[in-house]
DNA sequence: GTGTAATGCTATTGG
DNA sequence: AGCATTACAC
């Protein structure tokens, strides 16, 4: 560790006020790649060396593998034992903890279960048949949620109900019941001793409000408090920390209103607008300096946010050298844009000796994913997705993991819908609706009716009843088995008396085999829990301290298994690996180049997101998100084909490219100034003159480390400047290239209409038409399609 | 109650 | 195209 807090000498002015301004309410507008996560910790780091116990510390993250990194740079800095006491972890994690510390105060049990997406969908259908509402008009998606955006605004099911002005939306749009099926839903999770996601929060809310002893004990237990990615926080987020900030005032949110993506769950951008009016003696630090991307890619980013109105004025600027232009790429069909990434990527390895680790492919739907998968496992690159079905979701493990839940709260009924008659033990759907039906009358949990079973009047046959009582007794006596056994042994023990573990290994397909090895793989990390290893969430607990030693039980693994995303997974064998996922999941993250796929009108931005201006700004925002991930090369692509919903489907460019600043991009067409070679296209590599020009003016970034291959020697800038991927096939145009104020021209969806401004040179110049029809347009001639007609 | 075949619906984005 | 739900035969 450093001497004396010469450790701020890695900060430049800003960051180092931003740091070293601890007390009072702060906020930090950080603008992508401007040194967030390294100001987060270095304040973090810097009010321990003040003499603040790291105990009155709580950094709240937007992932927990953020909060476990940033706590491992944290304690470089400080070294010694201190930052173990650090609390750091996701909204969702740190609250659960509360929760169940303070569980009494709600009348839920500590060991009260968290149900997901898929058990709260499940439980929403179940809800619908019972009241005989029509999923087609009540959709479970919908109504989850509008049920989960209530929650986030701290609506409960009551003042749902009492609310005149939604009950009459809910009534115009006939759905009358929607706040029935809210206060059904509520009741049941409650009776399964479960919370969903947003319920961890907005019963925070409650207690926070309601137990004024909890809200001292917690305000002064948290007297420094610090959020991260704050733009992207919810109503319900805000509140809790505006309560838990509100005695010592010491809160230091970050973020960055041009990074906002998470509108759609209820985040809300007014958060961070509006912080200065919470807090009239704010200190306010801008961070303006990009160290992260060539200036190339921060100009283009800029060219781009730039579109939207709704903004915190600053302005983004890098010292960085302009580095490569960013390459755009037609592709015929979806599959050839996978191609011409994998093609992208392996010429890009060869020719500066780049490795998989710096590559990400970056789209918009998970379902992108397939035609990349293909490409690159044809060029034999290594890949990994994040997103998508992550292991805890896939069927055996959440199957084996429903068993653990049961046994851990019986009430659990989703788990025990799952579970019951699987392996298959003669207790079918009929009898399973029988009792929840006897459940639901006489308001208790379906357990309680199946432990009770002789004690209601059910139809259901003796055989049934001695079945069901066997299962009954098979769960108990591993629940006994909670506090005596530790996390592996229990498991086990579960896996095997359940006959799923069986089940699965008579199974020989590929499919049943590797559904054999997931299973394993998960009792292998209880295996290493048991024996000591860090939870995937570790947060300080007072009570483990007292006894070091104790046993790791299956409660305490599976108490947060929840919340995990396969983001906070660490990779094991193969580190080496090309990075795919969308761009939601790319944030925070960098990488030295990112191929951006599927720039499409109605994919990105989405159809979903053309209806409203400030969903239109999202998109743009998230594009804006995507480009800033780049630090030295971009490429973006999009595809005139694509298969959707099983079939083909025209595409359209994406706005969003003739949005960003022309003289940034590159679209592979040979164009040199000065020598001029011949016009007509080539499909051919072409090698280039010029184009990484090592700047010396930056230094003290990580920039210059990290460049790819070794250094600048002659050979290595040799090789970059051959960069370059096949030129994309490009639409005939030059016809294009007279095209002058005052012609009509006709475009194939826009109609006939007539140029009134040109913008750019040719063939990147930029066409403003007005058309007849539609009114007027900016169009791109190397891709608008225009015909001259007079 | 169980297993298989046909049907129909869907897919922003995610803790 | 893939998956979940439904229909129907055992």
């Amino acid at each position: 560790m450093k001497q004396g807090g010469s450790f701020l000498d890695d900060l430049n002015d800003v960051q180092r006020k931003a740091v070293q301004c601890t007390e009072g309410p702060v906020m930090i507008v950080a603008g992508a790649g401007s040194g967030k996560t390294r100001v987060l910790t270095y304040r973090i780091a810097y009010l321990m060396k003040k003499g603040v116990d790291s105990f009155n510390i709580l950094a709240l993250t937007f992932t927990n593998k953020a909060a476990k990194e940033m706590k491992e740079r944290v304690r470089r800095i400080v070294g010694g034992n201190e930052a173990k006491n650090l609390w750091m972890g996701t909204f969702h994690s740190v609250f659960s903890r509360i929760l169940r510390a303070e569980h009494i105060k709600l009348g839920y049990p500590q060991n009260f279960t968290i149900y997901d997406t898929d058990d709260s969908r499940s439980l929403i259908k179940e809800i619908l048949r019972e009241q005989q509402l029509d999923e087609k008009i009540y959709k479970p998606n919908m109504v989850l949620s509008r049920i989960s955006h209530a929650k986030n605004n701290l609506m409960s099911a009551s003042s749902y109900n009492n609310n005149p002005q939604i009950l009459e939306d809910d009534t115009l749009s006939g759905k009358p019941k929607l706040g029935l099926v809210y206060r059904i839903y509520q009741k049941r999770l409650f009776k399964s001793a479960a919370m969903d996601f947003d319920d961890l929060l907005y019963n925070t809310n409650v207690l926070l409000r309601d137990h004024s002893d909890i809200l001292v004990k917690y305000q002064h237990r948290f007297k420094y408090i610090l959020v991260d990615e704050y733009q992207d926080t919810n109503f319900s987020q805000y509140v809790i920390v505006k309560q838990l900030a509100a005695a010592f005032r010491n809160i230091c949110v970050v973020g960055d209103d041009a990074q906002s993506i998470y509108a759609f769950r209820g985040a809300n951008i007014q958060n961070i607008l509006n912080f200065e009016k919470d807090y009239p003696e704010i200190s306010t630090f801008k961070l303006e300096q990009n160290y992260r991307s060539t200036n190339t890619i921060v100009n283009a980013a800029n060219s781009v946010i730039k579109n939207n109105t709704e903004q915190l004025p600053k302005t983004v600027w890098t010292k960085n050298p302009a580095g490569e232009k960013i390459k755009v790429m037609k592709a015929v069909s979806d599959n050839e844009e996978g191609h011409l990434v994998a093609k992208g990527i392996f010429d890009l390895k060869m020719n500066t000796g780049a490795f998989n680790k710096d590559f990400a492919v970056l789209y918009r739907t998970n379902a992108q994913s397939r035609a990349m998968e293909e490409a690159l496992r044809k060029h034999s690159i290594s890949y990994k997705i994040y997103g998508g079905l992550s292991f805890y979701h896939r069927k055996e493990i959440k199957d084996i993991l429903a068993y653990f839940r049961l046994v851990i709260n019986a009430n659990d009924e989703e788990s025990l819908k799952r579970v019951i008659n699987y392996p298959t033990r003669g207790i079918g759907e009929t009898s399973l609706h029988k009792l929840i039906l006897a459940a639901t009358d006489h308001d208790v949990s379906t357990w309680t009716v199946m432990e009770n079973i002789s004690d209601f009047n059910l139809d259901i046959s003796t055989v049934t009843k001695n079945r069901i009582g066997d299962f009954v007794t098979m769960i108990k006596s591993h629940s006994n088995k909670l506090m005596k056994l530790n996390a592996y042994d229990l498991g086990h023990e579960i896996a095997t008396a359940s006959g799923l573990l069986k089940e699965l290994y008579n199974d020989k397909t590929p499919e049943g085999v590797s559904r054999f090895e997931n299973v394993q793989e998960l009792l292998n990390g209880l295996k290493e829990f048991s024996e000591g290893a860090d939870p995937a969430i570790s947060l300080p607990d007072e009570e483990k301290k007292e006894n070091a030693k104790k046993l790791r039980t299956l409660e305490e693994y599976m108490a947060d298994i929840a919340l995990l995303t396969d983001a906070d997974e660490d990779d094991e064998d193969d580190l080496d690996r090309v990075s795919l996922m969308t761009i939601h999941a790319s944030k925070g993250l960098e990488f030295p180049n990112v191929f951006l796929v599927g720039l499409e009108e109605n994919l990105f931005p989405s159809q979903y997101a053309l209806t409203s201006r400030p969903e239109l700004e999202e998109e743009r925002r998230l594009f804006y998100v995507a480009v800033t991930r780049a630090e030295y090369r971009l490429n973006l692509s999009f595809a005139e084909t694509r298969y959707r919903w099983g079939s083909l489907v025209q595409c359209e460019v994406s706005r969003f490219i003739a949005e960003l600043d022309q003289d940034c991009l590159d679209y592979g067409v040979k164009r040199k100034k000065k020598d001029k070679l011949n016009e007509e296209e080539s499909d051919y590599p072409v090698k280039r003159e010029k184009t990484f020009r090592a700047s010396s003016s930056n230094s003290g970034t990580k920039y210059a480390t990290t460049k790819p291959g070794r250094s600048t020697d002659k050979k290595n800038l040799l090789k970059m400047s051959m960069v370059q991927l096949t030129p994309p096939k490009t639409f005939d145009n030059s016809h294009l290239k007279d095209l002058q104020i005052g012609m009509t021209v006709e475009h194939e969806r826009f109609g006939k209409g007539e140029v009134i401004a040109m913008d750019g040179k040719y063939p990147n110049s930029k066409a403003t038409v007005n058309f007849v029809l539609n009114g007027q347009k900016s169009l791109l001639i190397k891709f608008a399609r225009l015909k001259i007609v007079s």
